[in-house]
DNA sequence: AAAAGTACGTGTATTTACAACACTTTATGT
DNA sequence: ACATAAAGTGTTGTAAATACACGTACTTTT
């Protein structure tokens, strides 16, 4: 079978930025090409948009069949297409990316891509066409997301908690999605203004110091 | 000439929201479609991007080709792809927007449009696909870029105002742009802390009123 | 010449947000 | 008891945003 047009068309793929937090480190998913180009080499995760499709139902597919991640919220960052960033074709990709919680994620790899795996952002491998750029910018969004508004994303951050949870522990997830330290006392204040926190009257015990309280949010 | 591929691909296009002011009120640039669909209908202009050019380069083509205006500063808004949006085939458009003075632009028609118009935002004709809800995004984009920060988008502002201008004009451009009436003692303290404005030392006259002194902007 | 009309120009007080900053408290382990 | 380690807690300064009212200077009309 084959589709024949009057004028040249692109494929249109989405790609996807799929952050969590893992061993107290943001890490992004990525997968491992098994085919040309690129083959070997990592990438995020994303494919060829069907045509009875919306992009950000093509994006959700693609994220499912990749990696086996499901029911994740993915907003839109933007539209890619420099002519030459795919050699086989002209590809335009149109970028969505979400927080998620990675230990309720079950990665399952597929036939397009030989192996899904979280990697450290700190630490990544080099990545197969312009998904550098991709995930730089997906990396700036998330920082302006957590931080500058009460965004559905960062409510998503308490998810990286137990249920109960010390101040300590919530402000470091803070940090590592903003990727930089904060103040203690302007984080109580902050999170104290912003969410309903829940004083459960509980403390933890076990460790050399202090017992910190022990607090639930109401999102 | 035909163009055949394995798998069905979509067609791409790039549309593009022109903003402008005219007569005090806050226009949309406009083309008046020739071919079906939506033949005769008006719609923000865009077009089909082509193999070699990156996508901002095929709006600027689309742009200049469909209306004659060159040379604006587009800024993406972001990929629609509804499956249904166009009745012909599969169509992803990315969305791009820019701020110009109308005044400079020459209007011209071309084969793909049979006409080229400014309208003012509070008085649209129905458009054709989904561009009323690209451009109902675009204006939403177009408040925060010229309130929110001191972008690009903010300084095209001052060509909307002769050389030398009065403090009230300014503040109706503001107004216009943002769409919502502003205070004009706190609008004054913020032009002048945002703005290196000069005092010309001149006086408006002829008004039958008090004159207001006449300020120029270094940008 | 006086009065009315019209837009110009100006200041203060309140609130809010954000940033900087240090010491006491309370548990554990030795 | 003492050392250690993290918990917990307020104030201050600055900047930015908001709200708000009246005297001024010129033109036109009577």
């Amino acid at each position: 079978m084959s589709y024949t047009y009057d004028y040249p068309h692109p494929a249109v793929t989405a790609d996807i930025c799929i952050f969590s937090i893992r061993d107290g480190a943001l890490h992004v998913l990525l997968i491992r090409r098994l085919v040309d180009p690129f083959r070997d080499s990592w990438a995020i995760p994303g494919g060829f948009i069907k045509m009875d499709e919306d992009l950000i139902e093509g994006a959700r597919r693609e994220l499912q069949e990749e990696t086996g991640v499901e029911g994740v919220p993915l907003e839109q960052l933007g539209a890619y297409g420099a002519p030459d960033r795919d050699p086989r074709e002209r590809v335009i990709t149109v970028a969505f990316m979400a927080l998620v919680p990675s230990d309720q994620m079950v990665l399952a790899a597929s036939t397009d891509a030989a192996d899904a795996r979280w990697f450290a952002m700190d630490d990544l491998p080099p990545l197969a066409f312009d998904h550098d750029r991709i995930l730089a910018d997906a990396r700036t969004a998330l920082a302006h997301k957590v931080t500058n508004r009460i965004t559905e994303t960062a409510s998503v951050a308490f998810q990286f908690l137990p249920r109960k949870f010390t101040l300590a522990e919530a402000q470091a997830v803070f940090e590592t999605l903003k990727g930089e330290p904060l103040d203690k006392r302007n984080f109580r204040k902050w999170i104290a203004a912003n969410w309903d926190l829940i004083d459960l009257g509980e403390k933890t015990s076990g460790g050399r110091h202090r017992p910190a309280a022990l607090y639930s949010v109401d999102l």
